[in-house]
RNA sequence: GCACCCAUAGCUCAGCUGGAUAGAGCGUUGCCCUCCGAAGGCAAAGGUCAGAGGUUCGAAUCCUCUUGGGUGCGCCA
């Protein structure tokens, strides 16, 4: 149920009789017609800027179309005023009842209030997180992996077919490093230094994976030459990395549907497949690249390489994807993957990349672009820095991890719930401030628990009423007679309630999550200020002596907490009953 | 040198993918607080939306240039 798309429907419905009628000539294109909420409420409860976009493809005055469309839409029951302001928008106010039936609709669909159809029958995956398998996530892999996760919710929710997936890098040199790194942990396993050389991973989380090798493997391996172990021990150790990168992201409540493997891909002939596709398509060619201009790299070349040319599908300059060894450069089997997704069917790809791989961007784009003739459209999040703080002091930490701090040391400290919802309060590609001390701050200016403080007042009230005898069940609720809850401040709490459907769409259109931790705020706000006119004014509270009175009250509640919870479960947030 | 991202109130940031007088929190100032749930409430002040052009009915939003920050730039992923 979303109202705005229910009078924007009516609209077009009544521009189409204008047009059948003679008033508009036939055929216009509605697809600019917009219905919002006016910025400011004086205006009324909805604009629609229909006479303006349409007055030039009409050649008629906006004024003129807005008055016709005024009278037709004054006949709609749901419709109880139109006049035309400015330069042509179309004011329009609402009967009560058609605001109070979004109490309802909340109240009968629940969980699924607001839920959308823009994404019926699209097919999108979600790449994110993606990290080495080389050790512990950090902070900077969490904003990446809350982001990829709520963005996949979000899209669930406004109906898209969604595939949560993570791909492991676990083909190139850097798993040979943790290999190495392992090898000196299961040294010191049997009681030897380990000798952890520059470029190797110091961390002490490979402390357990140099005893569990020793468990397994004995002392056969070490005076071993390294071609003896190393393949073993790589994929002993990459495959520990990874059962711990997933409890990570269990306890921050992040599941995948599906891990695809890098190393996978090699000697499946899928990269040599990839290539070849793009051969044929006539963008593979031997050829030297120029260095780039002005800061030249002093051990430059120049050197005949395997290319794509990536210049014809939107990049700046051709990429290699064979290295001067005849390996596959990094780039070759990311684009295998890539059109491995598009041969899977879907629609939509979204890779979530930190922004240290912006540079990465268009050439990924241009693979896709080419690989699915233009089809599939690839959209990539890059994810800002996070920078840490406690007590206003940029913060530092290293425990198990060396120099970093890890997502465990984030989610011990706050929790999974407060993590989540401060990682998505900023857009992605803005940096984000994280202050240990103020994300778990009890104020207003604290938006996790301004919006958790606001659902546990409502479930606070509910509680009150069912003490009452108040049958609190939403289906109870949805029955009953809203027409009371008339009041300005009741009505503007449930605009803010319709609101929602629509955000849901816009959010999910534009691909950001954080959109939604903006809504929650608002609504929060909303419910606070109503609540707190409830004090000078004791008809707006939500607890009333006459129980068929406060049974009313307690619907908009409810439904106002059914919609933060919604939404917290988009962010994969769990609602609080009570504040403690 | 080139590419991408960013620039909005004193501070931290929103801004509905082009709409009407650009919003919120903090901070500042002034009142109020025997009130469903304390961890406050109401109100005021505060802006050349980095700058300059352009597109059009209309620009913080789109395009171009300039300035100032961040990131990246063949055989590392």
């Amino acid at each position: 149920m979303n109202l705005f798309n229910d009078i924007r429907a009516l609209v077009v419905d009544c521009l189409g009789a204008m047009a059948a009628e003679g008033t508009l000539p036939a055929g216009l294109d509605t697809a600019n017609v917009t219905v919002e909420p006016p910025r400011d409420a004086a205006h009324g409860d909805m604009a629609t800027n229909a006479a303006m976009v349409l007055a030039k493809p009409a050649g008629m005055k906006p004024r003129d179309i807005a008055e016709a469309l005024a009278a037709k839409l004054a006949t709609d029951p749901r419709v109880a005023g139109a006049e035309v302001a400015g330069p042509g928008f179309l004011n329009l106010r609402l009967v009560p009842t058609a605001w109070q039936g979004v109490v309802g609709a909340a109240l009968a669909q629940g969980k699924d209030f607001g839920r959308a159809s823009i994404g019926a029958g699209v097919k999108v995956n979600v790449e994110f997180v993606s990290a080495n398998p080389t050790g512990p996530m950090h902070v900077g892999h969490t904003r990446g992996a809350v982001v990829g996760d709520a963005l996949a919710s979000l899209l669930d929710f406004a109906g898209y077919d969604v595939t949560r997936e993570y791909y492991i890098n676990d083909g190139g040199a850097q798993v040979d490093v943790l290999a190495r790194s392992a090898f000196e942990r299961y040294r010191e396993a049997h009681g030897l230094s380990p000798e952890i050389a520059e470029g190797l991973y110091p961390g002490d989380y490979l402390i357990p994976v140099g005893e569990a090798l020793k468990a397994k493997y004995g002392d056969r391996f070490l005076n071993a030459p390294e071609a003896e172990w190393l393949p073993l021990f790589r994929e002993f150790s990459t495959e520990a990395m990874m059962a711990m990168i997933r409890d990570d992201l269990a306890a921050l409540n992040v599941t995948m549907d599906l891990y695809s493997s890098e190393k996978a891909l090699y000697g499946t002939g899928k990269i040599e497949a990839a290539i070849d596709t793009l051969r044929s398509k006539g963008l593979i060619y031997e050829g030297v690249l120029e260095p780039p201009k002005g800061k030249t790299p002093e051990d430059w070349e120049p050197r005949e390489q395997t290319l794509f040319k990536s210049t014809e599908h939107g990049d700046d300059v051709d990429r290699p994807v064979k290295k001067s060894d005849g390996g596959w450069t990094y780039f070759a089997p990311d684009i295998a993957y890539h059109y491995d997704k598009v041969q899977r069917g879907f629609d939509l790809l979204i890779d979530i990349f930190g922004a240290d791989h912006g540079g990465y961007v268009k050439r990924m784009k241009a693979a896709v672009s080419a690989l699915s003739e233009g089809r599939v459209p690839l959209d990539i999040k890059l994810i800002q820095l996070v920078k840490l703080f406690k007590n206003g002091e940029p913060f530092k930490m290293s425990k198990r991890a060396g120099t970093f701090v890890t997502l465990r040391d984030v989610v011990e400290m706050v929790g999974a719930d407060v993590t989540r919802f401060v990682m998505l309060t900023r857009k992605n590609d803005a940096p984000l401030d994280f202050d240990f001390d103020k994300v778990l701050e009890q104020s207003r200016d604290n938006p996790v628990w301004y919006v958790q403080y606001a659902h546990a007042r409502v479930a606070s009230v509910l509680r009150k009423a069912q003490a009452a005898g108040v049958d609190t069940s939403d289906a109870a609720l949805a029955g009953l007679d809203l027409s009371s809850l008339s009041d300005p401040a009741e009505l503007a709490l449930i605009r803010k309630l319709a609101d929602w459907p629509r955000q849901v769409e816009i959010a999910a259109r534009a691909h950001e999550p954080h959109r939604v931790a903006g809504y929650l705020t608002e609504i929060a706000a909303d419910l606070h200020g109503h609540w707190n006119k409830g004090n000078d004014t004791p008809e707006l509270r939500f607890v009333q002596d006459d129980l068929a009175t406060m049974a009313t009250k307690i619907a908009l509640a409810r439904a106002v907490g059914v919609v933060i919870s919604a939404g917290l479960a988009i962010l994969g947030v769990t609602p609080v009953e009570e504040m403690r």
